[in-house]
DNA sequence: CCGTGATATGGAATTATTCTAAAAAAGAAC
DNA sequence: GTTCTTTTTTAGAATAATTCCATATCACGG
């Protein structure tokens, strides 16, 4: 429940387990992306994970994480959080909390502690359900 | 404090006077877009704007729509609503309220009712301040 | 092994936003 | 009003994340 628990989705099963479990194809390049991506709760973004991707294992295509990506976010093994117009973050943090965005430098974190939260539902009209809710905190450094 | 309360920032004042009120210089281009942008409480895109203003009042230039919009999230005018990647929504009820995004037809709307709501502060890193809190819901519909 | 549908690839295309350099406007000083 | 300085506007070029496209490759049931 609390957003710092460290969060560790491939304990105990393997990268294609885990994909499977998820109703995706375990192919090669869907594996190596998603060695990189889940070793540890993080916040990427695309280019980020390409990078990481093509010097730990070989080569992949551009496309091939963007698509990779989408399909990951479809399928709800990560989560995409739209900061700020520059890039896309994906946190592979599925459990729901909050965010944190400091504006001076771009980072991104979790929010800490649990003495925030968000209580209710929101009355919706007729026809629609929820498929996630998302909250950020925008902060900047003090006298910045 | 209910989202759905109708804002309308500019009874009582001229628009000149609201841009003075919050320490931006009224040239006539930005009283232009904010006559336009502040008629009513609404969501709107940067080329809306542009095609509204344009319309209804002389030829402005793209390049000016942006300045200004900016320069008004700058001056707590507006809110910028960052909600996908293809465009940001510029929202004139700067009450805080939360928000509604469909991801069937990109329709952003606001949070109806006041049974949901964002309980107690987030535990900060020393040294950071909150600019902004956004709560975004998203939803689709039912069966789609 | 073969065929077929899904996936991957490189590069081009798209597109919102920002940048740039120059023109216009606003404002101050006199 | 005139002149000088600073701010704002403008048109168009530049930027860059993401998607599109057409082709090649892969996974896998029969």
């Amino acid at each position: 429940m609390k957003g710092i628990t460290p969060l560790l989705p491939l304990e105990g099963s393997s990268v294609a387990e885990h994909l499977s479990a998820h109703g995706v194809k375990p192919t090669r390049q869907r594996v190596m992306i998603a060695r990189v991506l889940f070793e540890r709760a993080q916040h990427v973004t695309a280019e980020q994970l390409l990078d990481k991707v093509s010097e730990r294992h070989g080569h992949v295509a551009k496309a091939t994480v963007y698509n990779t990506l989408n399909l990951f976010v479809q399928q709800g093994l990560v989560r995409e959080v739209l900061v700020d117009r520059e890039r896309a973050f994906y946190d592979t943090n599925t459990v729901p909390h909050h965010h944190l965005f400091c504006e001076d430098d771009g980072a991104l974190t979790d929010v800490p502690g649990d003495a925030f939260e968000v209580r209710g539902q929101p009355a919706l009209p007729a026809g629609l359900e929820v498929i996630g809710t998302e909250v950020i905190v925008r902060v900047r450094r003090r006298d910045a």
